[in-house]
RNA sequence: GGUCCGUUCGUCUAGGGGUUAGGACAGUAGAUUUUCAUUCUACCAACAGGGGUUCGAUUCCCCUACGGACUACCA
């Protein structure tokens, strides 16, 4: 019988989620939606003294605004709730106790210090890799070595101790990911990985591999740092008897700095003149304890839709020449299988790019909403008909929401200054009469549309004598203070005929001839 | 150092034993526009290097170089 689908994201909840993250929480919905299954979201906190208040309110957060939706986790519950490790805790201990009764897992009761000794012992006689494993284990500190009694003892007071992986010392490890093939690993090169720490917490290569069983996962997709370290899982799954049922998975390429050195790190905050997390996150600095923010993509103005569809193209393609993809159409067209399996690097541009392309796709209607907001904020009053007009002529002129109201100051106030070089060039007497004249014209006007404003305006020209191209950068400076701007005649119909000639009779007073 | 992964225009990528190696972003030029932007058109620009295999490799194999990840009682 084919197995329902189910994936899950599980971050550690030791700060804000960066893009790679969501990335990572994308693919895994995408392909849990294409294939009708279910997402889940389980919080990695087996880790205590990393713990960061806030952070797992800011994952969901961030998932939330990206749309990707949770079928089952903290705050939707599911069948095999809980979703935090932390809550978790009591359910690891028998898996351990089993590796131990099958003989696949020991305890080791050695110190930090003796770890330390070791590896400096190690690396002094110069291995290539100093581990413990399955040559170094016989000389230190665990049940493997110390007399059966001595281990009863040393359990039975309250020495701290671990409980540690038996890799065997010769075998090969492989398996199939999704995304590169076969991987092949040899059991010489993983460790003895600790398995439950002397806290009595599990470490992440147990926690993942127990939940992950036990909540039904199918598919692990997850970033390529953790490629390492998947043939010890495997070793995990054969351990438990649980090899049948392992999931697939696919390891996805990380995501690098701008620069190519390394993978994009939390850490990375706004260094990279970016910002590198969802949400804008209020952290604290690590040495200092200052507080600290770091930008996000919402805050910067970036609408959800772009920034989904550009993170979905970063490492992944659906194979035609469209670029841009609402969320169904992506879940529509993925493929884990069209994932490559090379870096990606973030690309500014391209994000900004997506966002003017689903700014522009919004009804004007819409957009006005941002104008209203900002306009609000700075106590200006304006007709939703008036803001929807401005957002029709602006939006092939933005970037972002923000950029209406900064663009657009200018059809709520009059200038204050005017571009010094178009008046040098363009402003004279002639031109000043002509727009005096019209300005007189323009109030008693009964067309106050574009083209009723541009016939008064050709019609004035007419009878002094001037071509229009030689007034209108004049004119536009005059009302708007500014040389930029969209079609002059419906700007100056937005701003309405009285406000324009009284803009335009100040121009002509204030401005030299 | 060791293990593993990767390498097509500046960037994201398509392709795949014989192609004018395709698209998008960026850049450049032109057209449109009263301005700027938009839009349109064109241009620029890539198979890391060396060996094989083959009639023929950018594509398959090997080596080298380069890049990256991992190498904790972190995830």
């Amino acid at each position: 019988m084919e197995r329902e689908v189910r994936v899950r994201f599980a971050p550690s909840p030791t700060g804000p989620l960066h893009i790679g993250g969501v990335r990572t929480a994308l693919y895994n919905y995408l392909l849990a939606r294409k294939l009708g299954g279910k997402m889940l979201l389980r919080i990695e906190d087996t880790d205590q003294n990393r713990f960061v208040p806030g952070a797992e309110k800011y994952i969901m957060e961030a998932l939330r605004w990206a749309g990707i939706e949770i079928d089952e986790g903290p705050e939707q519950g599911g069948p095999h709730a809980p979703y935090r490790q932390s809550e978790r805790k009591p359910m690891y201990r028998q898996y351990a106790q089993q590796l131990i009764d099958s003989g696949h897992a020991y305890y080791a009761f050695d110190t930090p210090e003796d770890l330390d000794v070791m590896r400096a012992r190690l690396t002094a006689a110069k291995v290539p890799n100093p581990q413990y494993n399955a040559i170094t284990r016989n000389q230190m500190r665990n049940s493997l070595t110390l007399p059966e009694d001595e281990v009863k003892e040393l359990l039975a007071t309250d020495v701290p101790y671990v409980i540690r992986l038996k890799v065997p010392r010769k075998e090969e490890v492989r398996f199939q990911d999704l995304i590169r093939g076969w991987v092949v690993v040899h059991s010489s090169a993983i460790d003895d990985k600790v398995l439950m720490k002397s806290d009595g917490m599990p470490t992440y290569h147990l926690a993942n591999i127990v939940d992950d069983h036990l909540m039904e996962i199918t598919h692990v997709i997850r970033g390529e740092e953790w490629l390492p370290s998947a043939p010890l899982h495997v070793l995990l799954y054969r351990y438990l008897s649980w090899e049948s049922t392992m999931p697939q998975f696919a390891h996805l390429p990380l995501l690098l700095k701008p620069d190519g050195t390394g993978k994009l790190s939390k850490r990375d905050g706004d260094k990279l003149g970016f910002p590198v997390f969802p949400l804008e996150w209020h952290g604290q600095d690590a040495e200092t304890g200052e507080p600290t923010i770091s930008s996000g993509y919402r805050e910067s103005g970036y609408l959800p839709e772009a920034f989904i569809n550009f993170l979905a193209f970063l490492g992944w393609n659906p194979g035609s020449q469209q670029e841009l993809f609402t969320m169904d159409e992506l879940i529509e067209s993925f493929s884990i299988e069209r994932v490559s399996k090379s870096p990606a690097r973030f690309d500014q541009n391209k994000v900004r790019w997506y966002n003017e392309q689903y700014l522009r796709a919004k009804p004007d209607t819409e957009l006005a909403q941002y104008l209203l907001a900002a306009l609000r904020e700075h106590n200006i009053e304006c007709s939703e008909e008036k803001a929807v007009q401005i957002a029709g002529v602006m939006k092939e002129r933005v970037t972002f929401p923000q950029d209406f109201w900064r663009e657009a100051q200018y059809f709520f106030q009059a200038p204050t200054s005017y571009d010094e070089q178009v008046i040098a060039k363009k402003w004279n007497a002639p031109t000043a009469a002509a727009l005096a004249e019209f300005a007189r014209e323009l109030p008693a006007s009964s067309d106050v549309s574009p083209d009723g404003i541009r016939a008064l305006l050709t019609q004035v020209l007419e009878r002094q004598g001037i071509k229009i191209g030689q007034v209108l950068q004049a004119l536009r400076v005059a009302v708007t203070g500014v040389t930029a701007g969209p079609d002059l005649m419906a700007t100056m119909s937005i701003i309405g005929t009285a406000e324009t000639a009284q803009r335009i009779e100040t121009a002509v007073q204030r401005l030299p001839q």
